[in-house]
DNA sequence: CGTTAGTTTGAGGCAGATCAACTTTGGTGG
DNA sequence: CCACCAAAGTTGATCTGCCTCAAACTAACG
């Protein structure tokens, strides 16, 4: 179990049809910001369409994409449940449709809909193994490596979108010319193939063997 | 609200007196390990004495430090609540006291101390929004800082231990020379002092400033 | 007091960043 | 449909922060 490797759940069937309805619909273009680092809000947004990113912003410009939260996963789970701010900001990646529900205490989501509330606690544990796993691959693993595991996790969670050598650099921690050269490696060594802006993996089984030579002194 | 800003919890409050009681007492040299990665187990571990270190060992020697466990908190609860098995190995930085609870599902625990299990999740958010934060640092920031916020982080959860330059570095993603040669630079520039293996941080105020100076470009 | 773990300092190397110039892609409006 | 343009990608040259290796020193502990 990696960081890359990832099981869909379905929120869906966790949230009730009342709650729904009382929900708003909001949409933003892509390139647009959902919410800003430091912003205080007890909500939960339901990404109805699109992708987004939880952006960690530098002043100097190398941002860290954090999360990804693909088509039917929440997002702000994580303030509301710790009630503090947010602590990075949130950037459509696509167009975003989704919808927003208002809540006014942690105490009243795990009242009114007390799976939810269960389900956000595995998906937050979840996800602190997935960063710890990222934060541990970061310091250890060659830039290589990160990219492929990188590919497979983007990839996986939404395998149609055209991500760019940015995303995936600011996924793990590299610069998109340090992305463009690894992937023209991958390339030709017939592990991937790029056509314009797609990039297809042709084995993820013999892609993460190569991730492992590679770290071998 | 950053990675190294700490609040305490008191999690005894937490914990029922008859669950105390059912617990065992288990007790670890200093360097012994409690857990491994990839073991599976449902229970909670509430360290009564000493620091608990959460690793992620590589076979190349470069070791992360993702999280500490100090006095009076809880260790093994992300596996709990997700029902996976451990993602990193858990080891004792000193002698270690604690207290062991066994669980049978995150169901027992969620209906026997639902107290708990809300502070839990609690927990979980607050961690994530930590690591999650070190994975900005760890890439966005150069090795003065992170070794910076490491000092203050770790003096903060236990003043009183000797951190090692291991330990810094295994926290931030730096070698032990480097840490060194940090640590020395910082007390020839009057922000901390070494006195044999002790380090007393002057001012975290003017250590924050300065970290944030060497940002800048 | 010897042994082991931790610290310090120096010299040299390298992975990946940075800078710069150029090409390709894809969306937009005329 | 094509021309245009901004955004994304590529490629090369150079630089540098931190790692690596090595060797000596110091603290802690049975």
């Amino acid at each position: 179990m990696n960081f890359y490797e990832s099981k869909k759940v379905n929120i869906l069937e966790q949230l009730p049809l009342g709650l729904i309805e009382k929900g708003s619909l909001k949409t933003f273009e892509k390139g647009k910001i959902l919410y800003r680092k430091g912003e205080q809000d007890k909500g939960l947004n339901f990404i109805k369409k699109g992708i987004v990113g939880l952006m960690g912003f530098s002043v100097s410009g190398d941002d860290t994409l954090l999360r990804v939260i693909g088509e039917r996963n929440l997002l702000g789970y994580r303030s509301l449940l710790s009630s503090e701010s947010y602590h990075a900001s949130a950037l459509a990646l696509t167009d975003v449709e989704l919808i927003y529900f208002k809540f006014d205490s942690v105490q009243q989501l795990q009242h009114e809909v007390p799976e939810l509330h269960n389900l956000l606690t595995q998906t937050l544990a979840v996800d602190l193994r997935r960063a710890e796993q990222r934060l541990k691959d970061i310091t250890g693993k060659r830039v290589i490596s990160r990219v492929i595991e990188t590919l497979i996790y983007l990839k996986q969670i939404h395998p149609d979108h055209p991500w760019t050598r940015r995303e995936i650099g600011e996924f793990c921690g590299a610069r998109t010319e340090t992305v463009t050269r690894t992937l023209s490696k991958l390339e030709r060594d017939g592990y991937i193939q790029k056509s314009g802006r797609e990039i297809k993996l042709n084995d993820i089984g013999k892609l993460l063997e190569f991730s492992e030579q590679c770290e071998i002194f």
